[in-house]
DNA sequence: TTCAATAGTGAACGATGCGTTCACTAAATG
DNA sequence: CATTTAGTGAACGCATCGTTCACTATTGAA
């Protein structure tokens, strides 16, 4: 039995349930105003088990932004409408930067510059995680562009990582910069001036 | 006498020290690092007279980034050489990146998800800030953009704010989630296979 | 079934940095 | 020279960090 619901937890079970209170934290505090005490306290934890497990308020939040990508791999199949399909896929981004996801990718992006640490170790830490959250992404916005550039609607020399990845940076930004998710209006002008375009054979 | 060296400081005299002293410190040890304390001492000021002028380490940070903003306000004549010119002024904002100013922005951008605060107060800092930050970067961009259309080298329908900080915004992106100011052959890659085909009349 | 090993709890602790206060002092004003 | 304004530096209370410890529940092997 690893599903007990009464007693007290061990183990994989405890920590997902610490995973789960740091992101409802997250997504109601901010990671700024992040308790640690407020996160085990939320699992009905002690202190100690998370510093057992992680070093600091920074590992652990990665921890759980590293397990809630996991948990969301999301299968997309083209429709064939490129825009549409696009407009889709940047939604759903969007939409996920709202919750407690979006707020672990901030305090991550707060803590990057630090000097002082163990350069190695944190390069490492930050690519693996940025692997993690752009991986799924190429796929499926690889996907959408192979079926385009078949249907002959997306150019073929546009098929490289760094114009696969162009909407989700751009909603990325906006996001970090503004504080809140691209609103539609915005998600449309990046597909109608900036992505459209660029993939198109003629303007 | 406004300049004197010796004694004690006052008004925008001092507050220019202590600026640069923050300035300092971000760029030794990050914001997230960053102890008021270290900077009164740098400032050889008390850490009353921090408390004075700005009510918490984000204001103070904000308010340095302001005037450092305003300290760089730099004019720009494009050569004609389309690609050469956007190459020297995303050099420019990455080797920016890679100063104090760039922690200061990583800090406010660590800040902004946070709730608990005055919304519309923080609203608009942010993007008092974002303008300062935007607004001189939209101008040099545009005039680059401006000067291509003239020469046929630029599609016309390319001038829209979105499109003009396209660049800029990519090399932010970079920067915020790397840690790091994009290196040479990232600028590149965005100019290559994003910035001149999106501009350029014909593929 | 018992019992030792393992893992979690909860409270207390020292350390650190925050933001404030206050008595003192230097600079500007007139 | 007297008064007002502004900065200094040290001390303070507070919150949170990350650690420690005595105690307790769970596990699994004897």
């Amino acid at each position: 039995m690893t599903e007990s619901t009464t007693g007290r937890r061990r183990g994989d079970d405890l920590e997902r349930a610490i995973f789960e209170a740091a992101l409802e934290e997250l997504a109601e505090v901010g990671y700024a105003n992040l308790r640690m005490e407020a996160v085990a306290a939320r699992a009905k934890a002690g202190k100690a088990s998370l510093y057992k497990r992680w070093p600091d308020r920074a590992h652990l939040i990665r921890a759980a932004a590293r397990y809630k990508a996991t948990v969301a791999e999301t299968e997309f199949e083209p429709s064939g409408d490129l825009r549409g399909d696009l407009l889709k896929v940047m939604r759903f981004i969007a939409s996920y930067q709202g919750g407690p996801f979006g707020e672990a990718i901030r305090g991550w992006v707060g803590e990057l510059g630090a000097s002082g640490r163990d350069e190695g170790a944190a390069e490492a830490e930050a690519e693996e995680l940025r692997n993690r959250i752009e991986a799924p992404r190429i796929r499926i916005f690889a996907k959408i562009l192979e079926h385009g550039i078949e249907q002959g609607t997306v150019r073929p020399e546009a098929l490289l990582p760094r114009v696969v990845n162009l909407a989700p940076s751009l909603l990325t930004h906006y996001f970090l910069t503004r504080g809140h998710p691209a609103p539609e209006h915005v998600i449309d002008e990046i597909l109608d001036q900036i992505v459209m375009p660029l993939l198109t054979p003629d303007h």
